[in-house]
DNA sequence: TCCCAGGCTCTCT
DNA sequence: AGAGAGCATGGG
């Protein structure tokens, strides 16, 4: 249940939605912890919000801001607990969705997150978040004291020199192609949402720098296609160590990119307790 | 110095 | 269709 006092909005808690794992299973770059609370950008709004034993707390946001925004944000509407239940059907994917528990698949800007995953590719996640700030700050529209995720026409009309900035390498030209495609409308994000998963990321695709990867990533995180399952070096390792060369993620079927995001989660944890 | 990081493009079979 | 080199940059 959600609601709303001292121009904050409170959540009260449940197992199924923690934002120490949603923010840090590496679906979004613009957040950061800090003393226990996380600060962020998206859709050009910022958002601290923070979590205490009963209740999280979105500050200084409206009811209406809520509803508007935050509520699709973090995919409140959905039923994970329901979802889980269709995921747990392995011991892995058991396992995998108890350590994830909390984990929501976040519903960002199309563009935002298809952009950044162009960005991510053969990357690592602070650079990645480096990156994308130094992009932001470059290019992005000034708000007050931060900046909001740059348009593509912006991008576009800067050229790909400009992009030089970002010291992100062979990327400068894949970001370039996606916002030319996208500011001319040669790709309509908007449509995508209404295509077939297998046509949206063909279309997707027509950008430079937009592979099978990374096509789902923008699908799962920008446009809701939780059926994307998107296959990074990470989780290959997973598959590689648990399922074998059979494994085929319709199993999931349709919440492929909610495991994906579970295993994904789960395999980082394991590992970062291996080397303590 | 080499290896790796939420891979993709290009080339060669 | 499938394999492999090359690719910018930075951290360990």
């Amino acid at each position: 249940m959600v609601y709303f006092s001292n121009n904050n909005a409170y959540i009260e808690k449940d197992d199924f939605f923690s934002i120490d794992k949603t923010f840090d299973c590496g679906q979004c770059f613009r957040f950061e912890r800090s003393g226990g609370i996380y600060n962020g950008i998206a859709f050009g709004k910022r958002l601290e919000i923070l979590e205490e034993d009963d209740r999280i707390i979105l500050k200084n946001v409206s009811e209406e801001e809520f509803n508007t925004l935050w509520k699709d944000y973090f995919d409140l509407d959905r039923d994970y607990k329901a979802i889980n239940e269709i995921i747990c059907r392995d011991k892995v994917a058991s396992q995998a969705a108890e350590i994830s528990k909390g984990i929501r698949i976040l519903r960002q800007d199309k563009w935002e997150a298809l952009c950044s995953f162009i960005i991510s590719q053969n990357n690592n996640i602070p650079r990645i978040k480096k990156i994308i700030n130094t992009l932001c700050e470059n290019f992005g529209e000034k708000k007050g004291d931060f900046y909001a995720f740059p348009a593509a026409e912006v991008l576009a009309k800067a050229g790909v020199e400009k992009l030089s900035v970002l010291k992100c390498g062979y990327r400068a030209e894949y970001i370039y192609d996606a916002a030319l495609k996208v500011s001319t409308g040669e790709i309509d994000l908007a449509g995508v949402s209404e295509m077939e998963y297998n046509d949206a990321k063909k279309y997707l695709m027509a950008i430079k720098g937009v592979g099978p990867k990374v096509a789902d990533c923008a699908l799962l995180f920008g446009f809701s296609f939780l059926s994307a399952f998107p296959k990074d070096v990470w989780i290959k390792r997973v598959i590689d160590k648990y399922y074998g060369k059979t494994f085929d993620e319709s199993i999931f079927s349709p919440y492929g990119g909610i495991a994906q995001q579970y295993l994904f989660y789960y395999e980082r944890y394991v590992r970062g307790k291996d080397k303590k």
